[in-house]
RNA sequence: CGAGGCGUAGCUCAGCUUGGUAGAGCGCGUGCUUUGGGAGCACGAAGUCGCAGGUUCGAAUCCUGUCGCCUCGACCA
């Protein structure tokens, strides 16, 4: 039966499996627009527990939130010049204001078009910038720490739910300071909140590491990210943290005056992560049955199917009942269980098994007459399958417990395959083989000799693209110096190689 | 923008070759029976066959055009 489930298996076509466990789990589809999306109840519900703790941790380390507007003028983007370069060809501009009737039914009306055209905002360092020339004028004003909460556009060309749409929901930091160290330290503040958030709530390991130069974000000094392995063995960037330098404060003149009286431009940063975390945590834990979520950001963390027929099911829904509050009442990591009892009449226990399963409802709880009889219901933890059985009065340890040891299990499997699949590889050929085929090749650890030349031919040659140079080598000998894989030139460390989503 | 494929019920699709009353499964509604791994039976609602032309007594089916979507490449978080 588990093949009629309408899933595809992931080992028959990954990228069908990805497509199918999106639609039936519920949490998003494709809007009449290509590109867009529509983030149903379900998928929304995960955005909101990771927007809640991210939103958190930026508040614990001094930021304040902030909103700035959707519609840039068009001149705004060329001031910076690499910035332009980077952003141009995947632009929405809005021409006009006001359409009309006509015969053919409604068109645009060719008396309202806009002096300046404006375009929808694809990040929004220009327009915030902007402002910030008013904000700051000494020392005192500094640093800055803004965040918001908001959807961009970038007009993709091949869209994926959550992992590359048009519109896509984000959050951007954008912070000015003092000094580079200041700015430096910022950067990597943030990048030290991502990989905590990745890896204690998300339980998805990532590599921490610099962006090549051919890799970085458009306009800024030097870009730092966080990159996961997904289950088809690719690398998937989870979240960037961006130097900008004095970059934007040059482009929009933005200086302040120092203790000292002296006149400089400020140093800035600006990090984001976006629903494509959504679709990362996806990739990497979900199975064949349907959405695998770690607890810390499942929307149902325990899902309550009572079984029995007539008396018996109301009798059992009242013991459910009972047990579902005193979960909701108790406190996991801080905060109430998310409990949901299923008393739906219409579907048969087995369809609520498989249904809760789809959905990634953490920890299963059965009880039917039987077990009452018994006084203990089966507990059944997603990522394992297996029934055990725990007595009523001990339930909500039980459910601590196995949210707690699923929460670190699904860390340690997604590590251990990454572990299984970063290879060291020195010669080109051995190179060119573990990136052959369809499909990923994991993470290849390989010497490089610097070159955006060299970059380029690999990744003409191999697909392979350098996800990062780690921050922590992943192991010791990751940073004696050796010979690039392609040229043979000197390289001072291994970087991190992966076909990339 | 290049290469393939597909548009028929909410969803997945059959029907098209050889033109002749619009079909199936799932889902949906009602009722009864069921309930420990996707329950059964009965009845029922549901469609401008993507759109526009053309051929024909007659078009889902043949022809022309057009629009949209999906998959794969070039760009990207």
């Amino acid at each position: 039966m588990a093949s009629d489930l309408g899933i595809t298996p992931r080992a028959e076509n990954y990228a069908e499996w990805y497509n199918d466990l999106v639609k039936r789990a519920g949490l998003a589809d494709n809007s009449v627009v290509r590109g867009c999306m529509v983030i149903k109840p379900h998928g929304y519900a995960i955005w909101e527990l990771m927007r809640d703790a991210l939103d958190g941790m930026f508040k614990a380390t001094g930021h304040q939130n902030a909103y700035f507007p959707l519609l840039i003028p068009k001149s705004f983007l060329s001031r910076e010049a690499e910035h332009v370069d980077g952003f141009a060809k995947e632009c929405a501009v809005v021409t006009h204001h006001r359409l009309m009737d006509s015969p053919e039914g409604v068109i645009v009306d060719p008396d309202a078009k806009l002096e300046e055209e404006l375009i929808i905002r694809p990040t929004s360092e220009t327009i915030i910038w902007h402002s910030y020339k008013t904000w700051i004028q000494s020392y005192r004003d500094l640093p800055l720490l803004i965040n918001q909460w908001a959807n961009v556009m970038r007009w993709e060309l091949r869209p994926r739910l959550f992992l590359r749409t048009a519109e896509f929901l984000w959050q951007e930091g954008h912070t000015a300071h003092a000094t580079y160290d200041e700015a430096e330290e910022e950067a990597l503040t943030i990048l030290e909140v991502y990989t905590r958030f990745a890896e204690d709530w998300m339980a998805v390991p990532i590599v921490a590491g610099v962006k090549s130069d051919g890799e970085k974000f458009a306009g800024a000094d030097h870009t730092y990210t966080i990159e996961a392995m997904t289950q088809d063995l690719r690398a998937i960037q989870a979240g960037t943290s961006h130097h900008l330098a004095q970059n934007f404060a040059k482009a929009f003149d933005v200086t302040f005056q120092s203790a000292e009286g002296k006149e400089e431009h400020v140093y800035a940063t600006s990090w984001g992560v976006s629903t494509r975390l959504i679709g990362t945590l996806l990739m990497v834990h979900s199975d064949d049955k349907g959405l695998v979520c770690p607890p810390r950001l499942a929307p149902v963390q325990v899902a309550i199917v009572p079984i029995g027929r007539k008396d018996d099911f109301v009798r059992v829904c009242e013991v459910a009942d009972r047990l579902a509050a005193g979960l909701t009442e108790s406190r996991w990591h801080g905060l109430p269980l998310r409990v949901k009892v299923d008393k739906r009449e219409k579907e048969s226990p087995g369809f609520k098994f498989n249904d809760w399963e789809l959905k990634g409802a953490c920890v299963r709880v059965e009880i039917g007459p039987r077990d009452l009889e018994a006084g203990q219901c089966v507990v059944v933890r997603r990522d394992e399958g297996e029934k055990k059985t725990a007595p009523l009065e001990e339930l909500t340890d039980v459910v601590h417990a196995e949210l707690s040891a699923m929460q670190a299990a699904l860390f340690d499997r997604a590590l251990a395959m990454r572990e299984a699949n970063t290879h060291r590889v020195d010669t080109w050929d051995e190179f060119k083989a573990a990136f052959a085929g369809e499909g990923g090749g994991g993470f290849v650890l390989a010497h490089w000799d610097g070159t955006r030349e060299t970059e380029q031919r690999i990744n003409e040659e191999t697909k392979a693209t350098i996800r990062c140079i780690p921050r922590v080598p992943l192991a010791a000998g990751d940073v004696e110096p050796g010979a690039c894989v392609l040229t043979g030139h000197p390289s001072e460390r291994r970087v991190v190689f992966a076909k990339a989503y």
